[in-house]
RNA sequence: GCCCCUGUGGCGGAAUGGCAGACGCGGCAGACUCAAAAUCUGUUGCCCGCAAGGGCGUGGGAGUUCAAGUCUCCCCGGGGGCACCA
């Protein structure tokens, strides 16, 4: 009769004993080294995914096996909590957000308390609570008096229809991906976070983020984008007018044959009050959406002005001046000089337009006689030609030089240029956290003074109304000015989601304070000692985190720079899809499979073609419910599946079979300890020999592995010797009193290797085994250094590097006993074919090699 | 187009330049069973061979090395990021 291990009773039972005692609450303690261990907390959307479990059981992994190594752990849960599906389901269901969220959160809570967390619940925040948003309108307020904040137009993707502005995700093809309506771009006064105050910092800092993936740091590298370059000044023919441009070449300067403006250039403006064709050449641009994916799709077009503009370092030449609507208002001067000899851009511009192509640079072998430019721009390095005083000069010299030059007769000067833009963190939505500010009329923008925070948002809205509900409020806005005592209004947007979740790891150090963070708590624990999410976030909130943090530290409420000292992003599960001959999407639990390898549906029996396995996802109903799992398996079957079968930065394939394999593991490891009642009762560590000496080997050895895997985040390979480890037991079948002593300290480490992995089991086994306390408590085993080599050592023989033979010798045996041992072998023989070695390479107690 | 990652049995994957395929999934054979499930034992990279043994093998091609999955160069496939950024 074998045994099976209850599950169900167990994890319940163990779940209560963890609350109960209250084992995961965190205090601070200046005595102990502290660990902070954070996973990206999870959108209240209605129910956990598999991607959660994941995430969350590498979290978990962690900080147990830093608890067992003697740390302080902070391991908290919250809440993203704002955001636009909650009003989506208040409009389509007439649920009010707060109640759909709330619901939601408990439900998700429940779930993710049966997968046995080590969480620190009294800690749990959601950003959408007064008390935690009150804090981040304090913050906020700070970053305003320090200099921090910005209020500006800025153009916008306006849906007409819903009267409301668009993310660049929300807009496709052009269009309002609800209204369908064209989008267009609109001049709108918005709010900013100064992200650009800190280009420099934010990209060098990168360099000392070794805990980073290097793949994260070298988007968020792109993404800043810093550039070197010159602004060039060129005065409009006949007017008292002058353009800055920015460009990354001023080398190039001589090959200069027009300049384009921004159809959103203030002189832009200008010319198009006068201009009725001009005026209409720039709408037309702006019909265009502003996401980068509708930029790309649109023709490159230009208006010529009819006005000319003096060459800064070419007495006399002028260049035509243009208005092009590939030139972004947001970069640089948001006027450029066109170099077609040596842009691509550029030159299919002046093709087009029949403007002309002066080459510049050429290859150092080229004859400027006869060097042409055709179809492809020249962009490679080289030596400068046509262009005056930088004839002859290679590239990077003659940037310097004319640089110089420019300088010298003010007519430009060397710059830096960073492609990160500040951060507009206007939202026209309800379900968000309100700016606080009121709008005066008398005084201006006016912050609303702390006593008078937090700006609730209020709960009787309506969302029949396209557009924010805020603003349609019939009283809430309307307000006395804090400052002057006058009518006046509130703001009425609220923050980007993204604000909330770009400082919610340090209200976890002090969650219920009445400041946005304690000093003492923050000090002590930040920064949070290992991230763990999806790279998904790679750049804006990682990159938002960074900000908030020197943010933070500049208005005093922190005193370090970095959020996120160690960061680990974890891959998506996957699973294959299912489709019905009619295109219907199928379930996992809709299908069959057949003798044959075949798939069909259930119940009609229809063939079922299979997709191939990709991101789980609702829409393709390739989606395995956590719940439904821990119902069936149990939560420590789910997480050692989790980290069993891939690299925790890989895709992981769920599938039936792995759950199964993780579910056979769980009874075996069960039924080793439980049918073995006679053989509980071990002495401390007698030293035995043979076969029991052999397992306290395999014991410390797996000790030593799996700390290892476990510090270098490889999960999977942690598993793997687990499991070796406990084939090692089970294939252990000596008796004695030194062979019960191996065998306990045997389950004992296993047990406790397992824990942070799968910790309802462990905490039973070593309830089984009569341990003391809770096994989540318990210290991580040591390994034994004496018990780590062996006293004789299998030697691979090589010949010509050629496998031939393994030889055992006693370890550290000197190196000729070892080559005659070697030669000696048959195989060696046959290889060698009796001749005398050239050569033999032996590397001590692994390989020799015989050269022939 | 540019940048980064990646390619190993039927499958997921392992391997500080030193015995490729650990560990698992799946398969095959067997034990237990009236039978099945569960469990257990053995076996399982490919090819030749009754066997002993031999040959071939980490996307393809070259190179460095006593020794290459690992390092270098070229090519092919897969994935991701950026993409009018002047």
């Amino acid at each position: 009769m074998t045994s099976r291990y209850n599950f169900q009773e167990s994890e319940t039972r163990w779940q209560a004993v963890w609350e109960q005692r209250q084992v995961f609450a965190a205090r601070e303690d200046p005595s102990r080294p502290k660990y902070y261990v954070l996973e990206m907390f999870p959108y209240p959307s209605g129910r956990i995914h598999m991607g959660h479990v994941r995430n969350y059981t590498l979290g978990d992994v962690v900080a147990r096996y830093k608890r067992a190594r003697g740390y302080n752990v902070l391991h908290p849960m919250g809440w993203d909590a704002f955001g636009l599906p909650a009003e989506n389901a208040a409009r389509d269901s007439k649920i009010h957000p707060a109640k759909w969220t709330y619901d939601n959160i408990a439900t998700m809570r429940g779930e993710l308390k049966r997968m046995g967390l080590s969480l620190d619940w009294s800690r749990e925040l959601a950003t959408c609570h007064p008390g935690y948003y009150k804090h981040q309108q304090k913050l906020f307020l700070d970053f305003l008096k320090a200099g921090l904040v910005d209020r500006r137009e800025a153009f916008v993707n306006w849906d007409p229809v819903d009267h409301t502005v668009l993310a660049n995700e929300q807009v496709i093809d052009g269009k309002g991906w609800r209204s369908g309506a064209p989008v267009e771009k609109r001049k709108l006064a918005q709010w900013f976070l100064k992200i650009t105050a800190f280009s420099d910092e934010l990209l060098r800092a990168l360099g000392q983020l070794d805990r980073w993936p290097d793949k994260v740091r070298t988007m968020q590298e792109h993404w800043i984008g810093r550039s070197e370059g010159a602004y060039v000044t060129w005065k409009v023919a006949g007017r008292d007018t002058a353009i800055e441009v920015f460009t990354t070449r001023p080398d190039t300067l001589f090959g200069a044959s027009f300049l384009a403006l921004s159809p959103h250039h203030p002189f832009t403006d200008e010319l198009a009050r006068k201009d009725a064709k001009l005026a209409a050449f720039v709408a037309e641009c702006d019909r265009a959406g502003t996401s980068e994916a509708a930029i790309e799709a649109a023709e490159k077009i230009g208006y010529d002005t009819g006005l000319e503009v003096e060459h800064p370092l070419a007495p006399g030449r002028t260049v035509p001046l243009w208005v092009a609507n590939f030139v972004l208002m947001e970069y640089g001067a948001g006027a450029i000089f066109g170099c077609p000899s040596g842009d691509q851009r550029d030159l299919d511009f002046a093709r087009k337009y029949g403007l002309d192509v002066i080459p510049v640079v050429m290859p150092r072998d080229a004859d400027a006689k006869t060097f042409r430019i055709g179809d492809t721009a020249y962009t490679d390095d080289g030596v400068l030609i046509n262009s005056a005083f930088l004839d002859g000069l290679e590239v990077p010299s003659a940037k310097r030089k004319v640089i110089e030059r420019l300088e010298a007769l003010r007519g430009g000067r060397g710059t830096v240029q960073y492609r990160l833009r500040d951060w507009l963190v206007s939202r026209q939505r309800y379900w968000g956290c309100p700016i606080p500010v009121v709008h005066c009329d008398a005084c201006g923008v006016v912050p609303v003074p702390d006593r008078d925070l937090p700006v609730l948002l209020p709960d009787d809205v309506s969302f029949e109304k396209p557009g924010n509900p805020l603003d349609h409020h019939p009283t809430w806005k309307h307000v006395d000015c804090p400052r002057c005592g006058k009518k006046a209004r509130r703001e009425t947007d609220t923050f980007d989601t993204f604000v909330d979740s770009s400082w919610y790891f340090a209200r976890y150090c002090s969650p219920r304070a009445d400041e946005p963070v304690t000093r003492g708590a923050a000090d002590y624990w930040l920064p949070v000692d290992q991230y763990v999410g999806g790279v998904e976030h790679a750049i804006l909130h990682l990159l938002y985190s960074r900000f908030f943090t020197r943010a933070m530290r500049i208005t005093g409420h922190a005193k370090v720079d970095e959020p996120f000292a160690g960061l680990f992003t974890q891959g998506m599960v996957c699973h294959e899809s299912y489709r019905a001959a009619d295109g219907r999407w199928l379930y996992p639990e809709e299908i069959d499979r057949q003798a044959d390898g075949g798939v069909v549906e259930k119940g009609t029996g229809e063939p079922v073609t299979v997709g191939r396995r990709e991101v789980m996802s609702k829409s393709k109903k390739n989606v395995v419910a956590p719940s439904a799992i821990i119902d069936a398996y149990g939560a420590d079957t789910a997480r050692w599946f989790m980290l069993s079968d891939s690299p925790p930065e890989r895709d992981l394939e769920w599938s039936a079979a792995g759950i199964d394999g993780a579910w056979r593991f769980i009874n075996r490891v069960w039924r080793l300890i439980d049918e073995n009642a006679d053989r509980r009762e071990g002495a401390g560590g007698a030293a035995g020999d043979g076969a029991a000496i052999d397992l306290r080997r395999a014991t410390h050895g797996a000790i030593r592995d799996v700390t290892q895997h476990l510090e270098r985040f490889k999960f999977n390979s942690a598993v793997a010797r687990i499991r070796e480890l406990s084939n090692a037991i089970e294939a252990f079948t000596a008796g004695g009193a030194a062979a019960r002593a191996a065998w306990r300290e045997a389950v004992e480490a296993l047990v406790k290797l397992l824990g942070p992995m799968m910790p309802h089991l462990g905490e039973e086994l070593w309830q089984v085994l009569g341990g003391k306390g809770l096994l989540c408590e318990q210290a991580w085993p040591e390994a034994d250094p004496a018990l780590l080599v062996a006293d004789s050592v299998e030697i691979a023989v090589q010949v010509n590097g050629k496998l031939r033979a393994t030889v055992t010798v006693p370890r550290d045996a000197a190196q000729a006993d070892v080559e005659n041992v070697a030669l000696a072998q048959p195989a060696v023989q046959r290889a060698t074919e009796g001749r005398r070695p050239r050569k033999v390479i032996y590397r001590a107690n692994q390989v020799i090699n015989v050269v022939a």
